[in-house]
DNA sequence: AAGTACGGGATGTTGAACAATGCGACAAGA
DNA sequence: TCTTGTCGCATTGTTCAACATCCCGTACTT
């Protein structure tokens, strides 16, 4: 055997292509992550480990270990002896969400992006309009996301990319604190628009700017429609 | 019973005065953790379930809970069905995390800084330099990240703050990489003093420049410093 | 040298058991 | 009526043992 057979492999070596099998554990809360963002689960509602390990087909134990992973991501809570909840979203923790999507965010803006990085905020802008147009709210809301993780992906961290997933995900619950989607998404498309033209133009101030006034207008947005408590 | 006695305890009442009784479990990880960041257990070192489970006086269950906990600091791996492990940091994760927080550090100095996070800020770099002279070099260490901590506090959002812990703690496994710990925390001594004192000043552009050329420095120094894998 | 088959040992998952805790109900007292 | 003490049930916390599944080193075959 000769010729290049043998290390020709190398062109696949640096591309994290490991296979990962997710444990029951991990299928499990990937289950119970769906059911929450998508809002099926409300906030505070208790899993009581017996009957859901019996719908989930599971075991106690293999629950346990779903739930040690959906707490790490802040979409439940644990309270000892009590149980494992939904998550209660309070304003003074959309507060702290927004501050540190403020920080992150206009950062990232405030550097030159590239063009893979502006073609996928392009294309989240595009779909954004698109769900409007067919008044899929919820999908505006995806897309709305997506655009801001395209942004964050520019920075070029991937354990940043990673946080502001986990970010999001727990902002869905906030979200879902405001009865009607439409008021809480559609207010941001142009916004989105506005600073993707100035980000391909290279008006690092101006998009940084738009940027604050969207977060501080969406994080004002919800926290006057969350009923009290 | 009249006069304020019912009413009184309002003053306690959002303080986020909860009592916290860690589960066995996550003080199994505390232990773990503990272990893991003070170099005792290498890069690679295997948790055989069964041995550290008999060990720690737990079952294997309750260590599992606490494998989770790590795992989502990415203190540890997990490959399934061969185990759990004490990371390995390569250096295009460092080069990750450093983006990170070229990022969120110049970003929180770029801002005015409020005078309680200016006094822990001169507070760590005061120990610093104490602990350098008593040639203390893992206290300049664990100093210098309380300095950069305490510039990260001042955005205000407890989830950044977290979100930094935890990345601190996982640096650390990369400064277990470099065999001499003064070569790899003395020469941040000064520049972490120069920071303070152009915060203090309101020279933000200038503390950004030089937190940049800080976090720039320290990278290329571990990295240079990684033995080839 | 490469591939296959086998077996030991580790992890993955389960189910049951018991301990520890939370919580509601009810009773006693001010 | 309101508070406090007591009791018992339901749930969670933790352990244990068993079995399934998988990785890996070894020996065997080609």
């Amino acid at each position: 055997m000769t010729g290049p057979g043998r290390t020709e492999l190398s062109v696949l070596e640096g591309e994290n292509l490991r296979v990962d099998r997710p444990t029951t554990g991990q299928r499990a809360a990937d289950i119970l992550r769906t059911r929450i963002l998508q809002g099926e689960l409300r906030a505070g509602t208790q899993f009581a480990e017996q009957r859901l390990a019996a719908i989930l087909g599971v075991s106690r134990n293999t629950l346990r270990e779903a739930f040690q992973i959906l707490i790490g991501e802040r979409l439940v809570v644990h309270e000892p002896h009590r149980g494992v909840f939904v998550r209660r979203i309070t304003a003074p923790e959309v507060s702290d969400i927004y501050t540190y999507r403020r920080l992150v965010e206009c950062a990232a803006l405030a550097r030159p992006l590239g063009f893979d990085h502006l073609a996928k905020m392009r294309g989240a802008v595009t779909d954004g309009n698109g769900a409007a147009q067919r008044l899929a709210w919820d999908e505006v809301g995806t897309a709305d996301l997506r655009f801001h993780l395209a942004v964050v992906a520019a920075v070029g961290s991937t354990r940043l990319d990673q946080a502001m997933r986990v970010l999001f995900a727990e902002l869905r619950l906030a979200f879902q604190l405001v009865s009607d989607p439409q008021v809480l998404h559609a207010p941001f498309l142009v916004r989105n628009s506005e600073i993707l033209v100035l980000a391909e133009q290279g008006e690092h101030e101006q998009a940084c700017a738009t940027m604050r006034s969207y977060l501080d207008a969406a994080e004002a947005l919800i926290i006057t429609n969350i009923p009290a408590h």
